[in-house]
DNA sequence: GGTAAGCGGAGCGGGGACCTCCGCTTGACT
DNA sequence: AGTCAAGCGGAGGTCCCCGCTCCGCTTACC
């Protein structure tokens, strides 16, 4: 009598196959989010603690892994995006969503990387829905009066990706360092003359400054 | 009779090596402009028009060659800084120096990267007297009331990095695109009420931004 | 206990960068 | 004009890195 023939997405993978491929995933998170989209399969199976081979044997390509995990990141952003305009106060939506997509970028070198440098018409599409939350929010904002009329909602991604190239050049030397020039963009971004914001967060000195430039590389060509 | 015995270094070069030594530097220079510190010594050569035993002949390495070249560029930088410092307004002294260092490592891909990634001491020791020369420009700003008290020396080379960032990643779609952002900043720098700046330049909008990262290579490791 | 599924990792192929080697060419000096 | 050291070009050696494959051994499952 025939077995019911199973295709090869309905067959369960063995108990040590399955466990390997979660290992898997879960180490090429984790490096992506250290380290970047340029992590090598190599460094992922070994940090998983299985063979290339294994690595190879449940995903077709270093690309296929990748692009595997990357739908999750994306989404992530975009709540970012629609919980920023969804803010009572436009001007603190607006500061929202500079300082927390900052701060991811920051945190998951994946993200960041996903979002300036890959080719990928998702993530293209991705921008621009991001793009059209954030016209949204502009808009209030420069409504209501406290943001400068020539500001526009492109701005906003641009000034993030500035402030996350402070946070690459300082490194683990001063991970928040960020913050200082968030809050002197912010002020010069606001239309009163209130005054400005106290900065949050010393200065990087000389001798940080040196640390942080040893071991900062620029990134690949 | 004995001829004058020549050390090496005195015995002139045959016509055409010395033309060759020429056109290497030449070229070697205008790739760093261009391309930045990690310009292949068979790029520099051919781009010279001779071969790459040529280049060798005439410096012992790769790293040679371009040592010879990198004085020339902190010294146009220093005398920035000595300028910006000498301007009889503190302010105006401030805004240009962000504004005509940012340009300058914008055009010179070279000395960005000297002035952020490379382990010299002659670098460092650049670093510091820079820093020296704006730490006076910073004070007299701060004196005259025109500066934001809590802003320090060594912000200004941070700002600076981070407009240049935003050159790299706007590239040859706008090149000026940085501008924009520095009138923000500076006016987040200012103490007075006085209004925003006009901003310089429009936004990078949806369509340039996404052929910008097209072309962006994030840069080496 | 039999067997297909899974495993690890040495190693292949390809690319890039630095640098060397050597047979040919050429400037300089008689 | 002839000699020849100095100079030349660029193929290719070496090394390293990365994606991916292959195959002899191990293991989960029935």
């Amino acid at each position: 009598m025939a077995v019911q023939p199973l295709t090869p997405s309905e067959r369960p993978l063995r108990r040590d196959a399955e466990r390997n491929r979660q290992r898997l995933l879960a180490s090429a998170r984790e490096l992506l989010t250290e380290r970047g989209l340029d992590v090598t399969m190599d460094e992922v199976a070994h940090h998983a603690g299985v063979g290339v081979g294994t690595a190879y044997r449940r995903f077709a390509s270093r690309d296929e892994l990748i692009e595997a995990l990357i739908d999750e990141r994306l989404a992530d952003f975009l709540a970012l995006a629609d919980a920023a305009a969804g803010a009572a106060d436009p001007w603190e939506g607006l500061v929202s969503f500079v300082e927390r997509s900052t701060a991811m970028q920051v945190a998951d070198r994946g993200l960041k990387d996903l979002l300036t440098g890959h080719q990928l018409a998702r993530v293209a599409r991705l921008r621009a829905r991001v793009n059209a939350v954030l016209g949204g929010l502009v808009a209030r904002a420069r409504e209501a009066g406290v943001l400068r009329p020539d500001v526009e909602e492109h701005d906003v991604g641009m000034i993030a990706f500035m402030l996350s190239s402070v946070a690459d050049l300082a490194g683990d030397v001063r991970p928040d360092l960020w913050r200082r020039y968030l809050v002197l963009v912010l002020d010069g971004l606001r239309v009163d003359g209130a005054g400005a914001t106290p900065l949050p967060v010393p200065v990087m000195g000389t001798e940080e400054a040196e640390r942080a430039l040893a071991a900062w590389r620029p990134r690949r060509r």
